[in-house]
DNA sequence: CTGAAAGCGCTAACAT
DNA sequence: ATGTTAGCGCTTTCAG
C-alpha cells in the first residue's frame, strides 16, 4: 500500500509538502500540489488513520455504546447522533453492549484503545465505570441513564413525571387497580418508572413486578400479575420490547387491551398503530436525545473546560384506544 | 497518560520487557514481570492502541457495515456478526450506513483509514466500490446483498425461491390476483424477490410496485395498488418496515388482511404475531447469516489465500392467518 | 514556500 | 531473559 513517502517520491517533493497539499493547511505551490494531487492520485494513495491519529493524538471518530441493537428506542438515538456527527465531519462507530457489563467494559477499553474523540454511553447501570475515559481526557456524555458518580454531561428523559402522567391517565380513565411492570432492579429507568407509577397511586396500592426489559419478561410478569388474587384491570409497561410480551400474554388470556385490561406502554415503535386496539404510549424524543447528546459531545470536545449539564427532555403521552374502555 | 517509557521507569525495567511482560509473547522473568504489573496497575497503564496497531500493522476490530440500524433484519446480522466476533477476541463496531451511497463511501473510508482486521458490509447496491479494500489485502465478505463484481466472500438468502413459494402459498389459498410490494430497483434483494414473485405468477400476471424499502414507501405502494381497476386480492411484501405501511393503508380502507386481502411479508418482526389475525412471514436467517459472515471473515483473516465462497441460506414461510381467508 | 528532521507510543529484530 | 534500537506513516516545528 502506498504511503507519503511514495507519494513524495513521485511527485519530487518532500513529504511534508504532500501532508500540506492532502490537509490543505498552509498553502502550498499550485504547481507542486498538482503535482501531489497527481501522484496521489495514480497509487491510489489513502493516508494511514492510525499514523495520522498518533501523531495528532486525535481522532475523528466518536463511540457510542448503547445497551441494545435492537431496541429502537436505542436505534433512534443512534441516528440522532449519527445525525450530527456526519454534519461535524466526525464518523461514529456503534458497539452493542447488550447490557451486559462486561462487554461494555470492553468497549470501553476499544474507546480508549483507540483514541476516540468522544464516547456517547448508556450505562448499563450499576458498575459502569467511566473514570478510565475521564481520566485520559476523552468526553463522555451519559444517555437515558445517568453515571453514578455524576461528573460530566447527561441527556436524561423525566420518566418518573411520565410515568406518574400516564398512570393517572389510566386512573382517569376509570380503571382501579394500575399495575407497574418495568425493568430489572439496579437499572435507573426502571426504578424512575416504578416511582413515577408509585406517586399516582400511592405506595400502598402500588403493584409491581421487575423483569428483563424483554419480550420473555413482559410476558411472564403479566402472567404473574393476572394471577393475583386481586388482578389489575390496567398496567403501566416499562419499554416497548416488554409490551410485546405482555400483550402476548393477555391474548393468551383472552383479555382485550382496553376494554378488560388498560395498557399504556413506554416507547412509541412503528408496530404500535397496528395492533387492535391502537397502543397508547409514552413516546420519548429518542432520536433528539442523541442529536443532544452528539451537540453536547462535540462541544466538550472543543473545549475540554465547559462545565457539565444534565439536559433532561420530556416525554409525551400518546393516547390511543388501548388506555379507553369501549 | 502513562505511556510505556513511564512503566518501564517506574518498574526500572526496558520498554520492550513491559511490552513483553504485558503481552505474554516471551518469557519474562516472573519477579520484573510483576514489577512491571504494579507499575502499570499504579500509573493506570492503558496501551496505547493507534501505536500498537499501526506498528503491527493490524487490528483486532471489524468494521460492519450496514444499511438500515433501525431494520431488525439488520440488527440481527449485527448480533450475529458479534457474537462470533466476541469469543475471538475481535470487537466489531457497527456502521450505519443508512441506504446511502455516500455515507457507505464515508464508512468505507473509515474502515481503511482505522485499518480494521476486516470487514463485513451489506453493499446498499449499484455502486459500491470494495476495491479499496481488497486492494488493500482488508478481507471483505457481503451479506444480504451481493457486490457487483463477484469476487470475495459473500453470505446471502435464496430470496427469489422464498418469494416464489411464498406467492404460491397464497395461490394456493385460493387468492386469485396477487401483487408484490418491493424495494427499489437497483438492491438486488427487491430485484430477487420480484422475480421470485413473477415465477410464481407469471410474467403475464405481474402486477408490481417499487417503494423505498420503509413504511411510508409501502403505504404508497399499497394504496396505489388498491386504487387498480382490478384490485389484487393479494399482497407480497418486501419486508417487514414495508409491510407497517401496507398494513396501515388496508386499514385505511376498512379491508381486514387474511379475509379480505391475503398478505405475506418478508422478515419475521417481533410483532408480526401481536396484530390481528397473525402475520404469516418468511422468516430469513438473519442471525446466522451474521454468524456465518463472521466466520468467514475470521478465516480470511487467519488465512488470506482462501478461496471465496458463496454460502445461500434458506428462508422459511411461516404461515400465519393473514394468509387465510376466515 | 519548501525541506529536513524529530518524534507520537509501541513492538520486534538483534544483541547481549 | 533482558536491553538496545530501528522503525510503522504521518504531522509539525524549525531552518532555509
Amino acid at each position: 500500500m502506498a504511503t507519503i513517502n511514495d507519494v513524495a517520491a513521485k511527485a519530487g517533493v518532500s513529504t511534508a509538502t504532500v501532508s500540506r497539499t492532502l490537509n490543505g493547511k498552509s498553502t502550498v505551490d499550485p504547481v507542486l500540489a498538482a503535482r501531489v494531487q497527481a501522484a496521489a492520485a495514480e497509487l491510489g494513495y489513502h493516508p494511514n488513520g492510525l499514523a495520522r491519529n498518533l501523531r495528532r493524538q486525535e481522532t475523528a471518530v466518536l463511540a457510542l455504546i448503547i445497551s441494545d441493537v435492537e431496541n429502537p428506542f436505542f436505534t433512534a438515538i443512534a441516528r440522532g447522533v449519527e445525525d450530527i456527527a456526519q454534519t461535524a465531519g466526525y464518523s461514529v462507530v456503534l458497539c452493542n453492549a447488550d447490557d451486559n457489563e462486561e462487554k461494555e467494559r470492553r468497549y470501553i477499553d476499544v474507546a480508549l484503545q483507540e483514541r476516540v474523540a468522544g464516547v456517547v454511553l448508556s450505562p448499563t447501570g450499576r458498575a459502569t465505570n467511566v473514570d478510565r475515559l475521564t481520566e485520559r481526557g476523552t468526553p463522555v456524555v451519559a444517555v437515558d441513564r445517568p453515571l453514578l458518580k455524576n461528573t460530566g454531561d447527561q441527556v436524561l428523559v423525566d420518566t418518573r413525571l411520565a410515568a406518574r402522567d400516564a398512570t393517572r391517565h389510566l386512573l382517569d380513565g376509570g380503571y382501579r387497580r394500575v399495575a407497574c411492570v418495568s425493568g430489572p432492579p439496579g437499572v435507573r429507568t426502571a426504578e424512575d418508572r416504578l416511582a413515577g407509577y408509585t406517586d399516582a397511586v400511592g405506595e400502598a396500592n402500588a403493584l409491581t413486578r421487575r423483569a428483563e426489559f424483554r419480550a420473555e419478561g413482559g410476558r411472564l410478569a403479566a402472567l404473574s400479575l393476572l394471577d393475583e388474587p386481586e388482578p389489575p384491570d390496567a398496567l403501566l409497561i416499562g419499554n416497548s420490547t416488554m409490551a410485546i410480551g405482555v400483550l402476548e400474554a393477555l391474548a393468551s388470556r383472552g383479555l382485550r387491551s382496553g376494554q378488560d385490561v388498560g395498557i399504556v406502554s413506554f416507547d412509541d415503535a412503528p408496530w404500535t398503530t397496528l395492533i387492535d386496539p391502537p397502543l397508547t404510549v409514552v413516546a420519548q424524543p429518542a432520536n433528539e436525545v442523541g442529536r443532544v447528546a452528539a451537540e453536547l459531545l462535540l462541544a466538550r470536545i472543543g473545549d475540554g473546560t465547559r462545565k457539565a449539564t444534565t439536559t433532561t427532555l420530556q416525554a409525551k403521552l400518546i393516547v390511543r384506544r388501548s388506555s379507553r374502555r369501549g
